[in-house]
DNA sequence: TATCTGCTATTCATTCTTGAATGACCGGCG
DNA sequence: CGCCGGTCATTCAAGAATGAATAGCAGATA
């Protein structure tokens, strides 16, 4: 009978959970499937409400009180991570692990540059990106730092406000010559445009300045990166940030001043962190390397 | 050389730095004092950053690098706790334990009534009460279900206004009896006034409507629930909840009218716990309990 | 100064957990 | 139909973590 470690029960509990199975939880966690089996057996023992599974020949289906208790194992598990992230680097030394979150676009096209100068002035840094567009949770611990496109609405966060990045629609020089552009919003009916398959920020800001139908857009995508690829490679017209478009000067604008919408750029990090030197530093990094970034926009 | 469980290895970095000894954290979890200092070894020795704790003959200090984990660990453990709740009960069945967190007054002298009948309902619930004045955190699961005297911002959160609930300044008729009441705002100087040692959402909300200095009091108490018992005592005059006040005929209002101070009531409750159908009761049960409770207010 | 209490570090026998191997079961596929 | 890949359950030997006991140290107390 496994004794009372409960959490360790809770961390196999999980991962048969995410799983499904014993055999594949004993994989992830480096142990055996009947192990797996018997720390299953010791957390149901220790809660004494019956099964948490039901057991098949094809896997294990948690029941209903298993889910009951998902959520906050997550949350143990998000916790866990940012513990072993706080504490794989000393927090006086400016060395460690550093998780940030970011959308697609900025952490393809803006952050890698930032980070680089980062890393070469702290040798010792370490970074790992979670790229997606819907805010992750920076209470549960997914992510140290975030850069966000909405201003964070709990207080237990620190944040600094970047600015404004202006999107505006681009197309590559190439695909003008080859087809013109548009010189009305009107005209863009009879071009090729880049999208996006699902509701995202770029296409909820887009929605306000102009009313865009989704059947209107020749190339939908769910990837932001390819869709700004596909523009650089002469697809179509799509909405590029201003301060990305102004570094390639092949990409020219299209009906300049006609569509404007705007995005906020925030820079998020819990407040536990404030004071890990070495989250601090790159905090401060990323507001002042975003700052320059935005600011580029200015006069592109 | 300890294995590779690392949450083990949190858990008991945790009782350590919270115990800030080794055979404390022993004793705090059940493990003998050489198990528990291996496990810390095992720990220093999988985040390889040197020590975490600096040893001395009276104890262990923790050294920077655990400090940063702290927060982290600490949120593990509410989940823990939260986790352990979950399971406990079934969430079909309406057993199971609920915790809940309030101010002192309302655990005092609100609670104990509606959760006696919520019990008499569904036998096999079990509640565990967390009274104080600082609204703890529930996005850390701290407790699974708040009253609050303050919206909640995090938006992971369930919430329910119930009202207002006005406070007035109330003496006991043997205190009324003996040194009369006072007939102006300017007479409340010489009576013995009862208030609050520290800051508290009462002397908030009062020092809005009223200029009160804190020299005034001649009883000052960081307990509420003994601030009330010293008003019931006749001890002075001092601010009750209507709807409480209205319970005990021996209380009389004093200066009505002149001095009018309010507390919202919410209902708080994490999303997550929704679909748990004994969190569910509860939260349903405390939300029509106080609003007839504070419905009793609005007559008193 | 001597004593007492609390702490950590170390040792060693014991207990407990673990993993490899095996058997049995189910579903898909040739 | 029979085989294969996947799963869970069970057994048993090996290994690892554990606890009791001991020694040593520092500070408080008389």
């Amino acid at each position: 009978m496994t004794g009372g470690d409960l959490w360790t029960l809770y961390r196999t509990g999980l991962a048969v959970l995410t799983e499904g199975s014993l055999s594949g939880a004993g994989r992830l966690l480096g142990l055996s499937q009947p192990t797996v089996g018997r720390q299953v057996e010791a957390l149901e023992a220790q809660l004494g409400r019956g099964r948490l599974f039901t057991r098949s020949q094809r896997g294990l289906l948690p029941t209903e009180t298993m889910l009951a208790m998902r959520p906050h194992l997550e949350t143990m598990a998000s916790a866990a991570a940012a513990a072993a992230r706080a504490g794989s680097g000393g927090s006086e030394e400016l060395a460690g692990v550093v998780r940030i979150t970011a959308s697609e676009i900025v952490g393809g096209e803006v952050l890698p540059g930032l980070l680089a100068s980062l890393r070469s002035a702290h040798r010792g840094l370490v970074f790992e990106l979670s790229l997606s567009n819907r805010t992750e949770d920076m209470l549960r611990r997914d992510a140290d730092i975030a850069v966000r496109m909405v201003q964070p609405a709990q207080k237990a966060l620190v944040s600094r406000h970047i600015g404004k990045v202006a999107l505006d629609l681009y197309a590559h020089e190439s695909y003008a010559r080859q087809y013109g552009l548009p010189q009305s919003v009107a005209d863009l009916a009879g071009h090729a445009l880049i999208g996006f398959d699902r509701a995202t920020p770029f296409l909820n800001a887009a929605a306000q300045g102009l009313a865009l139908d989704r059947n209107l857009f020749a190339l939908r995508l769910d990837n932001d990166l390819a869709a700004l690829a596909a523009v650089r490679a002469g697809f179509g017209i799509g909405p590029v940030q201003r301060p990305i478009a102004a570094r390639d000067p092949a990409l020219v604008k299209v009906l300049p001043g006609a569509v404007a919408f705007e995005l906020e750029f925030w820079v998020v990090m819990h407040e536990d962190l404030k004071r890990t030197r070495r989250m601090r530093a790159v905090y401060d990094g990323l507001v002042e390397g975003l700052t320059r970034h935005v600011g580029q926009g200015k006069r592109g």
